[in-house]
DNA sequence: GTGAAAGCGCTAACAC
DNA sequence: GTGTTAGCGCTTTCAC
């Protein structure tokens, strides 16, 4: 007998003894799809009205033992929340969230941290069923998920053997990106990433994109990529003799960045300097001047990543692997007025 | 029988069999302190070693069944994810996390959307043993929280009777920040508030302290607090014969944007206006000019609620009443180029 | 078609 | 001091 204070909640039982039938019964009529057992209308009808009087709800804890399922998702992400899980509305959450939900799955919030492991021991003990990896995979991260067989995916990271992942298609971003510029009169574009992200595969990508764009206007001699420290990258630009009409930035937060070092040396962005980045976050329309930047389709991402995930745990017990790399093409573009006609 | 894969997973009864003892034992040894039972050193430390040996951990589901609890901790939220979550580094989360992991209680984030009952039912199905909200107790969630008599604790948000809040200490930040404007030789100091965050209790605090500070100061006739929405208040400031020299703005947010609109209509700052806010969070040092702000100490704040909800838990079954409104008083002030002596 | 019964892995009251 | 036992609420096999 147990002395926790007996909760008044609804149990299968009562709806089996209200019903007169089994708890099994019960049992079959809420989980499994009608054509996997046998039943007759009449009863299943009488349990359902049970289930409706009583207000039944399933006890999660027991359902998750009983089935070895933790009905959790983990978001694994290092150090800072990622930028693409702040933005609630038309953000990846806002994809996740109610597949997830309808699923009966939530999701745990997972940091992994320097010197310490629980992140490793969440994974070990099994609290989640599957894992969302944001921005990057670690190897010592993959080995663990392999090593434990938890299904994860990938969003927004390195594609790899190992896990799906689902991307937006950077390349196509970053040449409409490029063009719009192109189509502003510019031709001397430079694009700038941060090299601290230079192994996320993701630039490779943009800067191919970039490329593509400068090849098929015919200006393939003035394309020019930087990957350097931040202040590096602006010393380049404020000394060099003849200053490009226009920058690509890799990141949103470095193109904020990259304002306010143009509003310190003096440069004029756009009449001087335009400025284009990619992610339609916050704070780029808030910023002076409000930046033109590719959306990214975050909502369509994180509606995939939750389908894929469920798929992978239902067909985890069948060894069935799911390798798709999907590229994600929702992304438009967004004109505001740090992009501008070059001038003459 | 199960069909459900074996799982290698060690069990408390390897762990039994191994050091010939019974799971009840095992139990003791790894749930209550060594005072709350009788048992020799041998024995327990016989056990310690085969639960070194083995490796074992406990299982989350049938450990939460056997006690009743889920050991969630549900964030509650509105909308978009809250400012004070988003920051990681020395952020709210940073002080949470560490606390509520040692405690094996894990962090599920429950957004509450309009339209949809998903946070009801996961509170109604007992998925947390207590919740956390972020800014803004709602009336029908206070409501759902007491009659489920979850344990809750308010964080940034108005003090109630009826739930303990973990609140900075608005009102000596306020007076702090309006004070380095005084120091800095501004006698006409505003104070503007967005409209839509009217109804918060911070504002009234902050408010309060921008008039002391100002009282203080022989300054009373210049008070001036605005509640209107953004573009208003841009009007406002643009339109009228002697503009103040400096504002403080109840909103990082807010700030950022005034700052926009500043630069739209060519009102220099921190020349002809300086600019205050609060809460030292992304991206207050990466805009034109970087702004002057409080930096809220979110870390303590953080490491207290979280205290504070584990209590409450152990509690709840003594129905003992945690009633606490600690202000934290760990702010900063955080001086940039927003804010300039006052110009002759 | 339906139900009995054996788990899932752990906790805790109580007996010895 | 230590073990026995009865749960926690649900799922699933298998017998009827």
């Amino acid at each position: 007998m147990s002395t926790l204070a007996a909760s008044n909640q609804v149990t299968l039982a009562d709806v089996a003894a209200k019903s007169g039938v089994s708890t099994s019964s019960v049992s079959k009529v809420l989980n499994l799809q009608p054509e996997q057992y046998r039943m007759s209308d009449q009863t299943r009808q009488r349990i359902l009205d049970a289930v409706a009087a009583l207000g039944y709800r399933p006890n999660f804890q027991a359902r998750s033992l009983a089935k070895g399922r933790s009905h959790n998702i983990g978001i694994l992400f290092e150090g800072s929340l990622p930028t693409i899980l702040r933005d609630n509305d038309s953000g990846m959450l806002s994809g996740l969230e109610p597949i997830l939900s309808d699923a009966a799955y939530q999701m745990v919030f997972i940091p992994i941290r320097q010197g310490s492991d629980e992140w490793k021991q969440m994974l070990s003990d099994r609290r989640v069923d599957a894992c969302l990896v944001v921005n990057k995979l670690e190897d010592r991260v993959r080995q663990v998920l392999e090593q434990l067989r938890i299904p994860a995916v990938l969003v927004n990271g390195l594609a790899n053997e190992s896990i799906p992942t689902c991307n937006v298609d950077n390349v196509g971003m970053a040449k409409a990106l490029t063009k719009h510029l192109l189509e502003l009169g510019h031709q001397h574009i430079w694009m700038y990433t941060n090299i601290h992200v230079h192994k996320h595969h993701s630039v490779a990508e943009r800067e191919s994109g970039y490329q593509q764009a400068m090849i098929e206007a015919g200006l393939s001699e003035q394309i020019n990529s930087f990957h350097m420290e931040f202040d590096a990258f602006v010393q380049k630009l404020v000394q060099i003799q003849q200053r490009p009409s226009a920058v690509v930035v890799y990141q949103h937060l470095e193109a904020v960045r990259l304002l306010q070092a143009c509003w310190r040396h003096d440069i004029k962005v756009p009449d001087q300097l335009s400025v284009a980045t990619f992610n339609n976050a916050y704070p780029v329309a808030h910023v002076i001047p409000p930046l033109t930047t590719m959306a990214l389709p975050m909502l369509q991402i994180g509606e995939h990543a939750a389908r894929l995930l469920l798929e992978m745990i239902e067909d985890s017990s069948n060894n069935k692997v799911v390798r798709t790399v999907p590229r994600f093409s929702g992304w438009h573009l967004v004109v505001r007025e740090s992009t501008a006609h070059v001038m003459a």
